[in-house]
DNA sequence: GCGACAG
DNA sequence: ATCTTGTCGC
């Protein structure tokens, strides 16, 4: 798939604050319009990963089919973040090098899984609801820990779940994806209601807990995830001295 | 003012 | 994110 980051990519705090928003009010949240028949979990990892602009990254995009969740399409890129670590802004250091995997895709997946906030963000657009407005396609945040909010402890059982409120509005649902694990943060990114984006990340997490392309475990049957593919891109570029972009 | 703060 | 042993629990 072709795409482009905007042209007024900012290069420091002030013009990323700008840059959201702008880009907030194109959001849209509704129902998917059909199921969903591959998904695409995205994922980058750093070397140095402190926090600096100056971090190598890599990310690592990988399509499943919806139904059966196994690998139809992956890509990787590596770069440098370009922006240092700040909550809330945290989308200016892997939107470029995850917009440079996805070019290396093959297909169009019909969902994307990012690994981060939507709309449970200090402004309204977190990374999901940002790769959402850059490709135009349907977007979810699944993170491991909320950014902000309140909630209720969920039910223990798989499939429970509590709202998360930020100034007195629903931005997020903290999901139960297996029994007695810690609740995964789930809010809405780009054509996506929050019930659709609960949906499939309980459906793409049959096992563990989190969803299949997203697992930070070496892949156990042989499923590849995409923590561990961009963690081998960087170890790749790093023995062949690939020059950064 | 103080603390918290996706990855 | 990343650095990391042992350890508690099913």
């Amino acid at each position: 798939m072709r795409l482009q980051l905007t042209p007024d990519w900012p290069s420091d705090q002030d013009g990323a604050h700008r840059v959201q928003e702008r880009l907030r009010p194109l959001v849209r949240n509704r129902p998917l319009p059909a199921p969903p028949r591959t998904l695409a979990g995205l994922d980058v990892a750093y070397e140095g990963g402190h926090g600096s602009a100056e971090d190598r990254v890599a990310a690592a995009v990988v399509v499943l089919d919806a139904r059966t969740l196994e690998v139809v399409d992956r890509a990787t890129a590596v770069g440098t973040a370009g922006f240092p670590y700040v909550p809330g802004l945290f989308a200016f250091r892997e939107l470029p090098v995850l917009v440079a995997a996805l070019e290396q895709l093959a297909t169009t997946p019909d969902l994307l899984l990012c690994d981060g906030q939507g709309l449970a963000h200090p402004r309204r657009f977190g990374l999901a609801c940002h790769l959402g407005v850059l490709t135009g396609l349907p977007t979810l945040g699944v993170a491991k820990t909320p950014l902000l909010g309140s909630w209720d402890e969920p039910g223990p059982f798989r499939g429970d779940s509590a709202d998360v409120r930020d100034g007195g509005e629903v931005v997020a649902r903290m999901l139960r994806t297996q029994d007695g694990v810690k609740p995964v943060t789930v809010s809405t990114g780009h054509l996506i209601t929050l019930d659709d984006a609960c949906a499939q990340v309980l459906a793409a997490a049959p096992r563990y807990r989190l969803p299949e392309t997203t697992l930070p475990q070496p892949s156990a049957g042989g499923t590849p995830f995409a923590d561990r593919l961009c963690r081998d891109a960087l170890a790749a570029a790093d023995r062949s001295g690939v020059p950064l972009s």
